[in-house]
RNA sequence: GCCGAAGUGGCGGAACCGGCAGACGCACUUGACUCAAAAUCAAGCGUGGCAAACCCACGUGGGGGUUCAAAUCCCCCCUUCGGCACCA
């Protein structure tokens, strides 16, 4: 405990307005937060996920910034060296947006958002080390952006392609699958059309199954989010078999995951994209049907044609494929439910044991044939209400018949293999990375095109996106006709070239920001390999649930391939990911449209960004939604005034030289202080239950009222020790009134800054307990007994209470049931 | 349709490994202070029974089960929210 010194005596009102805007400078002035790397301390590094430069914080910043900055600043307590940075993912269509409506030059609207909510962030009491800010906008970031995206181009593990790829017709720019929500796009809602274009990909399917696998290595994040990430992910195991054509050479292939089902193909269906099928078109009798057949399907927009309701619908080719294990002959068909972007685009359908195949077959009047047969026998195709998915015994399967189906699939495979009739494939839903955008503000990708080199990557880092150029209220990107960015010369040959002029998808920005915090400043590379190595990996990430695919496997990726060329010693980002629920007003989320959005700064305004911190830290546990209550709001505000009353009170205590006696009062004061401390500290430690630990400082300030109700002649000693316990452990939630009090309880030094006190195991031993007495469950008595008396000793004291004795009543003890310091179950019949 | 999470007072929520259900806060009621109100301090506050209780019964979405003992474990069902949605 430091020395105390004679302070100013406190206000008599708690006004937050005036002590917040004072240590908000002093800490700035201090650079209180700023941290180096520090090999004699463990490091800790607790990152929030960074916003958007909306230019206005919103509620669920709130609670995201407020979570982490608790966790930094009680693992500083605890003798962490924490990294805490924050930074802004500053490229992005409002800013672009903004220039196209109002005429505003983006990077100045970005600039003067960024200014406004640094603003509000402080307010709020955040404890960041803004010597590490970092902006994905400016170029001394994104011409980093561009360098790892060479890297990665170097590595084969980006290119570019003509594809079948999301167009979003308002933003006016393609789409990456993941920011595709139920055939609309995720930022506008707009519905997603199909557009046959040139685009750039990351290779992230070369990673699909190590961005899988490593799903186990990550014990601290939370099932939900690694669940939805395996589903993303889509792996199956299945094996491609060619089906040879009846006519001519080629074969069709197919993926299945139920080769046991082989025997049971009656007919195959390609999707209508299938490249096949132009061939097959030149021999069909019912040419002209099929085209027409063609033509709807792919006029159907992705939602229609995707949704488990749309009917299926089909049509015979009038050619035949050989089932290769049976030779029998199989009708080639078209049908809309088949996908020509999965697997081969094509399948085999086996009616009885496929429930689509079985709906199709019914439809169109094509043969059924059972190749497993259910335990129970009763499977035939007389009796088929739906397909039999389930297992069973292999029939009219040839030499394999009588196999359970499951080494079935082992068996027919082998056999696939063995004959060179195809093999075994692993099949994923998950898609490359689409990640070139026909936007403007975003980084420019650093490829150029010269008619004799092809595509060359240009190393002269930055391509600098140029400012000057015509935003155009057609929503058109104006790089393209902005002549002077993109005539440039071949970096190869030094002939005429021109760039490309599509920039990267934002996504591609927020991959790696957590490394570059570890070395913000680096203009000679991204970052440091030995400073990435000492903060890498993120110890604690905060964000929400919103990013569990997007962002978060997008991260993971970079990390994992940045790790394979050597740049990262980590191969995963995250060790802890914390996904905190949405703040709701009137059960909604909070939204412009439907009117129901608090503004976080009235709130700080009028109560302080300690009431707002508390309160969003004490209504939910950080997982789960939050209803706003501006009724709870008070009484956040409530509860620190009165800590500050109790403080301002006991001021004059603190100083008196005067002895005064420690009795059981004092005692009971000091349990509870060191038993809170306890409960917090577990609190904060195991789990991130804030709102519980709140409510154990609650208890503590409630018995301090208690004992100065009680106490006319408090000791000066107790209550120092029990005022500067409570000080501490509210430091962490709320900073501004905890070093307000700190100080002027004679304290030197910043709170923050202190060690977290070790509670005193001695302070919380008591000698006696509340020992409960059940009669068959039912409680009938609580005694008083001496903490360590024996099983023996408890039954007894319980079976010679008279109310006790009262419900055995005549009856017989059947049993006594004694758990110590806690129970004694007596059963009678 | 499939996968997942959650259902506890008037409300937000607590209850760690099966051991006193409802901590803490909000709202509400009462008392003190005040001419009065607000603020503050103190006390009460699951439902039903009773004049009342320190008494009794019931009570953690519903139904069953395991156990001396279940909010907690098992089975079935209902509701809400989230994700995926013809992935062969």
């Amino acid at each position: 405990m430091g020395g105390r010194r004679m302070v100013e005596r406190l206000k008599e009102k708690y006004e937050p307005g005036e002590i917040e805007e004072k240590w908000q400078r002093n800490w700035a002035a201090a650079e209180l937060f700023k941290v180096e790397e520090d090999q004699d301390k463990p490091k800790y590094y607790c990152l929030e996920m960074f916003p958007y430069p909306s230019g206005k914080l919103h509620m669920g910043h709130v609670r995201n910034y407020t979570i982490g900055d608790v966790i930094a600043r009680y693992f500083t307590m605890g003798g962490y060296n924490v990294l805490h940075p924050m930074g802004w993912d500053s490229f992005g269509l409002p800013a672009e947006n903004a220039a196209i409506q109002r005429g505003i030059n983006p990077a100045l609207w970005t600039q003067q958002n960024i200014k406004l909510m640094q603003k509000q962030l402080t307010q709020l009491g955040l404890s960041y080390d803004w010597s590490r800010e970092i902006t994905t906008s400016q170029q001394d970031y994104y011409r980093w952006t561009q360098w790892l995206f060479l890297q990665l181009y170097k590595a084969g593990l980006a290119y570019k392609k003509k594809a079948a790829v999301n167009w979003c017709p308002s933003c006016q720019t393609v789409l990456a699958n993941e920011q595709v929500v139920n055939g609309a796009c995720e930022r506008c809602d707009s519905e997603v059309i199909h557009k046959d274009l040139e685009q750039w990909f990351f290779k992230i399917t070369a990673y699909a199954d190590r961005l899988l696998e490593n799903l186990e290595k990550l014990p601290g994040w939370p099932e939900k989010v690694k669940l939805m990430q395996e589903n993303w992910i889509g792996r199956s195991e299945g094996v491609e078999v060619g089906f040879p054509l009846e006519r001519g050479e080629g074969k069709v292939s197919i993926f299945t995951t139920r080769p046991d089902t082989i025997f049971g193909v009656t007919y195959m269906v390609l999707a209508p994209e299938h490249p096949l099928v132009e061939e097959l078109l030149a021999t069909a009798p019912n040419r002209k049907e099929l085209e027409d057949f063609i033509g709807q399907v792919r006029k159907e927009d992705d939602l229609t044609r995707t949704s488990t309701e749309t009917e299926k619908r089909g049509i015979f080719t009038g050619s035949y494929a050989i089932n290769p294990l049976n030779g029998e002959k199989v009708p080639i068909w078209l049908g809309n439910y088949v996908l020509a972007s999965y697997g081969t685009g094509a399948v085999m359908a086996v009616p009885t044991h496929d429930q689509r195949d079985f709906e199709f077959a019914k439809k169109y009047n094509l043969p059924l044939k059972v190749v497993i047969q259910s335990p129970r026998g009763d499977i035939s195709v007389e009796s088929m209400r739906e397909a039999y998915v389930e297992d069973g015994t292999l029939i009219n399967s040839g030499s394999f018949c009588g196999l359970n189906n499951q080494e079935a699939i082992e068996k027919i495979s082998d056999f696939i293999e063995q004959e060179k009739l195809g093999k075994r494939r692993v099949n994923y839903k998950l898609r490359d990375w689409l990640i070139s955008r026909q936007r403007y503000w975003g980084a420019p990708i650093p490829i150029i095109y010269c008619e004799k080199c092809g595509a060359v990557a240009d190393e002269n880092l930055p391509v600098v996106l140029p400012e000057n150029v015509a935003f155009k209220p057609g929503g058109q990107s104006p790089l393209a006709d902005c002549d002077s960015f993109v005539n440039t010369t071949c970096p190869t040959c030094g002939g005429p070239a021109k760039r490309e002029t599509d920039t990267f998808d934002t996504f591609v920005c927020s991959s790696w920001y957590f490394l570059r915090y570890a070395d913000p400043k680096n203009s000679e590379e991204a970052f440091a390999r030995e400073k990435v190595d000492y903060w890498m990996g993120v110890d604690q990430y905060i964000g929400g649930v919103e990013h569990a695919i997007l962002h978060l496997m997008y991260s993971r990726f970079f990390t994992m391939a940045l790790h394979d060329l050597g740049l990262v010693g980590v191969d995963e980002p995250f060790v802890n990911l914390l996904t905190q629920g949405m703040v709701l007003k009137d059960g909604a989320k909070m939204s412009k449209s439907k009117g129901n959005v608090v503004d976080p700064t009235y709130i700080i305004d009028k109560y302080g960004a300690d009431t707002a911190r508390l309160f969003i830290l004490f209504a939910a546990p950080p997982e789960r939604d939050l209803e706003w209550s501006d009724k709870a709001v008070e009484g956040a505000h409530r509860f620190l005034n009165r800590i500050w009353r109790l403080v301002a009170d006991w001021q004059d205590v603190l100083g008196s030289q005067k002895k005064q006696k420690s009795g059981e009062a004092e005692q009971e004061l000091r349990r509870q202080a060191h038993l809170a401390l306890k409960k917090v500290q577990e609190d904060l430690t195991d789990r991130f239950q804030f709102n519980t630990a709140i409510s154990a400082i609650m208890e503590l300030v409630n018995a301090a009222y208690h004992y100065r109700e009680q106490a006319p002649n408090p000791d000066p000693t107790t209550v120092g020790e029990v005022v500067e316990l409570l000080i501490l452990m509210l430091a962490p939630f709320a900073p501004f009134i905890s070093e307000e009090l700190w100080t002027a309880t004679g304290h030197e030094g910043s709170v923050h800054k202190q060690a977290w006190p070790q509670y005193d195991p001695a302070a919380i031993v008591v000698s006696e307990v509340t020992v409960v007495v059940q009669v068959n469950g039912k409680v009938r008595e609580r005694l008083a007994v001496a903490v360590d008396a024996t099983d023996a000793e408890l039954e007894k004291l319980a079976l010679a209470s008279p109310r006790v004795q009262e419900f055995i009543g005549d009856k017989q003890i059947r049993k006594v049931i004694v758990i110590p310091k806690k129970l004694v179950n007596i059963v009678v019949a």
